[in-house]
DNA sequence: GCTACACCCTGTAACAATTACAGGCTCAAG
DNA sequence: CTTGAGCCTGTAATTGTTACAGGGTGTAGC
């Protein structure tokens, strides 16, 4: 039961875990999106929770059609790079380019659904898919 | 009143429409994205309303993180260019991911506005925001 | 101790997606 | 009939990610 109980990480465990590529955490890093981690004496990265939780919050804004500049901005809000009226201004930003993201991918959902739905019978569906995959 | 009302682009038209650089629509052109269009005599392109609807679609799908291959795939749904039965797998399957992007958009929809409201005062904000970003 | 194998290190190249640029043709306005 | 904006092509540069080559490390089994 030592004190120091923080189930660190090697490169590729923690890429692994984060469902990221081995090689991309050290682009993050060169970039700045993942910080330079200590290392062993050997020059092994090591990481820790705190790396994986940022890792995967990355991986999954990256997924979510933010640029990596986008990412980047909103972990400087997490790491307090900015000043509180610039987090303000960020966050309300960010909430209304969420709120665009979130109403196509309903309108895909809707449309995908009614399209599945039509196939069901082995049938070909015959519908203005375009117009409904992400409407007028 | 033409019955050949069609509403034609250029390509810095439909471009400016679309909201997509200039130099993509080519890109999107090589890579079997966008077909090639018809052109005039001197060798322009020229555009239709459908054009720009398909345009719009993967500028849209892009921004919300599907690649370019997924953007074909669902394009060539549009298209008529699979059997029934795999429009439906295709369908299924995109669902999912759309529903796993609106999970994660929505706990950074409410993490942003928390966010933004904490700093309504000018105050600084003191929260493990990134657990709230996306959530453990 | 050695040997083997998996994994890490670095720099660099390749790939995907987008944008920029150079050199030339076209079209319309004056 | 010239001048500028906009189109054409091919190619290079940017960004984001992945792959590879050449070498060091760590450990499990002999």
């Amino acid at each position: 039961m030592t004190s120091s109980q923080k189930r660190d990480f090697t490169r590729g465990a923690i890429a692994k875990e984060a469902g990221v590529n081995l090689e991309t955490i050290r682009f993050y890093e060169k970039i700045g999106l993942m910080p330079d981690p200590p290392r062993t004496a050997a020059g092994y990265r090591v990481y820790n929770k705190s790396h994986l939780k940022r890792l995967k919050f990355i991986r999954r804004t990256r997924e979510l059609g933010f640029t990596n500049q986008e990412v980047k901005a909103l972990l400087e809000m997490v790491d307090r790079t900015y000043a509180c009226d610039d987090v303000k201004d960020l966050a309300l930003s960010s909430i209304d380019i969420i709120k665009n993201k979130v109403t196509d991918l309903n309108k895909m959902q809707r449309a995908l659904t009614s399209m599945a739905a039509e196939c069901s019978g082995g049938d070909t569906p015959d519908c203005a898919i375009i117009d409904r995959l992400l409407g007028e």
